[in-house]
DNA sequence: CGTCTCGCTTACGTTCGCGTCAACTTGGCC
DNA sequence: GGCCAAGTTGACGCGAACGTAAGCGAGACG
């Protein structure tokens, strides 16, 4: 499959991003691609990754934090204290993820009733333009 | 009543800020303290708007759109290109919200599942310590 | 009166997440 | 061999959102 490894412009055109972010997220440990000769070349591994990067950034994580909380979706031989402290982290983002999604609640409520009252203000100004 | 207008510091006791933050939401016109002399004073007003700018940021939008959506919220008589523009970017900002809300909710269900599956690692790891 | 605290302004410093640019290798093609 | 395209490694730059420090009133207090 031509699929299975993607060079660096492949993977830009996939994800959106650009070079550039891709070799800041490797410098920061995000993401590991090997390495054929000075090329790197992305593997389902290394893309499954990228895919919980953007998405945590959507979020508001930090790449600090995400980096923590991606050790948590490695099945690789790592040892208890590892697991441990990777559970911790995923149950903090967890938990801040489900605040976040009650005050979205919260807020999109706010919001569609302020959208509703000024359009009830624009069709009031527009008929005053027409009948003023 | 004597929380009918606060003082910085009050304010920065009250939401957690700092005098820095909150002049620096002043000087990109996100709120509007009168002036008692040199000194600043803040409203209920003021306090609104600053609940809703905290709550903007915590879901990662920029303090310029949270400006102009900012005006969403203000009944003052603008004229009806002004209450227009403001809809459309507060909706604009609702479909932000409502995709934030859907993927976020997906992804507390991958991180719960993720969750689970370490959780069990971990108990086959602490097992293998005891009986290895 | 001195000094303290609170707040003000001005201005430079910092961190994060990249953008941009220069200079170098590498592989393919003619 | 010559040349281009794609990729690489630094290194510096930049905008956002503040932090921090310097220096200046102005009122309160003993």
């Amino acid at each position: 499959m031509s699929d299975e490894l993607m060079t660096i412009r492949q993977m830009c055109d996939a994800f959106e991003v650009t070079p550039r972010t891709l070799r800041f997220y490797e410098a920061r440990e995000l993401i590991f691609p090997e390495r054929r000769g000075q090329h790197r070349l992305y593997d389902r591994r290394d893309r499954a990754r990228l895919t919980l990067i953007l998405r945590g950034k959507r979020f508001g994580f930090s790449l600090e934090e995400i980096r923590q909380l991606l050790e948590l979706y490695e099945p690789g031989g790592a040892n208890k204290a590892q697991i441990a402290a990777a559970i911790s982290v995923g149950r903090q983002r967890l938990a801040d993820m489900e605040r976040q999604y009650a005050e979205l609640s919260e807020a999109i409520v706010d919001l569609k009733s302020q959208l509703s009252e000024a359009e009830i203000r624009l069709s009031a100004a527009s008929r005053e333009t027409i009948t003023g």
